[in-house]
DNA sequence: ATGTATTTTGATAATCATTCTCAATTAGGA
DNA sequence: TCCTAATTGAGAATGATTATCAAAATACAT
């Protein structure tokens, strides 16, 4: 259900915007969302590369980024000098606990944290937007 | 008082990791330290630059990392493609308020959402290393 | 179905901050 | 002072992403 309403989404999206709907936003939509939740465009790419050899890196690329704006999708930087998407539905978010050993990323969302950080964006004047919220360090098995 | 004993901890680190010390590096030591606490490397390079031509950016690469290496500065990148460093004396931390209007950066501190994080990385087994807090959205100013 | 204006694609070049390379210079202990 | 290893500056290299552009594909009106 879930990952046939972000499609729908998306297609609205694209109809929206005036876009076009392309046999290759198809493909790499389809890759995108029955994929594990945490892809680098290098990664997607090189999936998508073993059944689709045509399809070129930088419409990955461009193609993730217009999941980004449709909503359907988070952009994210670690650190380590690549972007990671995840699909999300709107409205949903949760934030991360990145394993420095494995790499393994897993994610958290906690009602608590999310409401003291309004209150300090409060005292401060400022509207929020977003927030990132990431813990580094070492998961359950790495840490043995 | 704590910009001589950052200064102090730098060079004891020069000493401990049996590397030398330069006319290079206490330049840009003394100009980092003497700086508002959130640098890129362009701006500090740029600021070098006037008094000191001859020195390169490969060496204000080069030195801030160390400065992260020994502790005196943490290393940050916000996803503009920067990589920006503010000198802490160890133990510090804070968050950060990123003004998406302006690019003013505030900082903060709650002890209460250190402990939930700390908390939540427990319950996943996670041993946290570091963390990262950062909210995005429009500073008082930018708000009108 | 056909034409047409517009968007999209793939390949390649460009970008941009950072890192690497390397010959020349410098620091610091013997 | 001498010697060895570290450091420097300049420019090349890197690597992920973005821009360019001619060719292909799409949406829509005819």
């Amino acid at each position: 259900m879930k990952r046939e309403k972000k499609a729908e989404v998306f297609r609205e999206f694209i109809v929206r915007e005036g876009l076009k709907s392309t046999r290759q936003r198809e493909i790499i939509l389809d890759f995108f969302l029955s994929s594990k939740r945490h892809m680098s465009v290098e990664e997607l790419y090189r999936k998508l590369r073993a059944r689709h050899p045509s399809i070129g890196y930088a419409t990955v690329c461009r193609t993730l980024k217009l999941f980004a704006q449709s909503g359907i999708a988070h952009e994210m930087r670690f650190g380590d000098g690549q972007t990671r998407y995840e699909h999300i539905a709107e409205g949903e978010h949760h934030d991360h606990l990145v394993c420095t050993g494995c790499g393994t990323i897993a994610e958290f969302e906690n009602k608590t944290i999310e409401e003291l950080q309004a209150s300090v964006a409060d005292s401060h004047g400022f509207l929020i937007h977003s927030h990132k919220l990431e813990l580094y360090g070492l998961c359950a098995r790495c840490r043995k």
